[in-house]
DNA sequence: ATGCATGAGTC
DNA sequence: ACTCATGCATA
């Protein structure tokens, strides 16, 4: 069995990516971030030896692209404030449905190893010695001043948005991520999985066998799910909205993402896992209401909506894809600190990297397949 | 389809 | 302050 990947371009939406002229960079960076995936014993290696070679590399090749987007493009600052809306009727109250069964995990907390300055070397163009003399403009996007704050910090939530989603939070980390291992070094032909935590031995929902937790599973559900919600002509917007109307306890509605992430199985396993049975339960219940009549009650919603999303700009995305190939878990003081080379918010730094470490965990089943 | 963000629950 | 599940806004 090899690994099928029949991804479907069923929303072939996107007009044109401006990024496309920074595409060079990405690759590049990518590799490097893969290659810290693949090895994280490396890292630790590198920080003990090399770690001004690798940063200064990193910092290179973006300090090329730098220097190439720059001459095009870059007038404005990358940091866009926002606002936030005003009341969201939020109409949600859940418990979650799939128990947080708990147990004791112990966590592996110990990189507190820090390299001595990562962002001293990258915000000075002192790696010019590598290539050629590239380095002109820019030399890291830690070129713009000005501004920004810098101070402001995060603690405070001053976004008063109620927010209550639908679902509750489902397992939580209580599983936290022995889920990967569960598919990670085992045999191809082996589903079972011994799940240590996703197959929560609920003490009380029904369901999610072992069978439920094979990856191949999920891979297969989904495929089956977006086909036939297509055929049902509904959107991922309106299976969101529409799982609220199943009345499972403690199930409300999901944004469209979700269920995109869900089809293109850009969830975390676990996620994944908790959110199958939701899914299946409504696709079965559309089905056999469209086979008698369809008369869908639709859900609504007439609203206000008006948050402004910050954008990073490239040059700044390149210096952070630096700094987190060679420091993914950089202490606060090291978020303040490139936050302001690279005058960004140090919450909007943190945030990033928060988001960046998400991604990678993010299974996305061909990569374990 | 994805990027940036919030929040609950933990550690 | 982090992880994880999710969401709004947007390309």
């Amino acid at each position: 069995m090899m690994s099928m990947n029949s991804k479907q371009p069923h929303f072939a939406m996107h007009p044109s990516l401006p990024e496309h002229k920074y595409t060079t960079l990405h690759s590049s960076s990518e590799a490097i971030r893969r290659a810290c995936l693949q090895t994280p014993q490396l890292q630790s290696n590198i920080f003990a030896s090399l770690d001004e070679t690798l940063l200064a590399r990193a910092e290179a090749l973006a300090a090329v692209d730098i220097a190439v987007s720059q001459a095009k493009t870059h007038p404005f600052k990358p940091d866009a404030t926002y606002h936030t809306m005003s009341t969201v009727p939020c109409s949600s109250t859940s418990t979650v449905p799939l128990a947080h069964h708990h147990h004791h995990h112990h966590h592996h907390h110990h990189q507190n190893l820090e390299p001595p300055d990562i962002m001293d070397h990258i915000g000075s163009p002192s790696l010019a010695l590598m290539s050629s003399a590239h380095d002109g403009t820019g030399g890291g996007g830690g070129g713009g001043g000005g501004g920004g704050g810098g101070g402001l910090i995060s603690t405070s939530s001053a976004h008063p948005h109620s927010h209550m989603h639908g679902l509750g939070h489902l397992s939580h980390q209580a599983m936290s991520m022995n889920s990967s291992l569960t598919h990670h070094g085992l045999l191809p032909g082996h589903h079972g999985a011994s799940q240590g935590g996703p197959g929560l031995t609920n003490s009380g929902l029904p369901s999610i066998n072992d069978s439920d937790t094979d990856p191949r599973e999920l891979e297969a559900f989904a495929e089956r799910f977006k086909q036939r919600r297509i055929k049902l002509g509904v959107t991922q917007a309106d299976v969101g909205g529409a799982l609220a109307n199943l009345k499972i306890p403690g199930v409300g509605s999901l944004s469209q993402s979700t269920i995109c992430r869900f089809e293109s199985l850009t969830l975390s396993h676990n996620n994944m896992i908790a959110l199958k049975p939701i899914l299946q339960a409504w696709l079965e219940e559309a089905e056999g209401a469209q086979r008698e009549k369809m008369s869908k009650p639709d859900i609504f919603n007439g609203g206000e909506k008006k948050r402004k999303r910050t954008s990073i700009a490239a040059p700044e995305k390149r210096s952070l894809e630096a700094y987190f190939a060679v420091q993914p878990r950089p202490s606060s003081e090291k978020i303040a600190a490139i936050a302001e080379k690279l005058d960004l918010k140090k919450n909007v730094v943190r945030v990033w990297f928060c988001n960046q470490r998400q991604k990678q965990k993010r299974l996305k089943f061909s990569a374990t397949h």
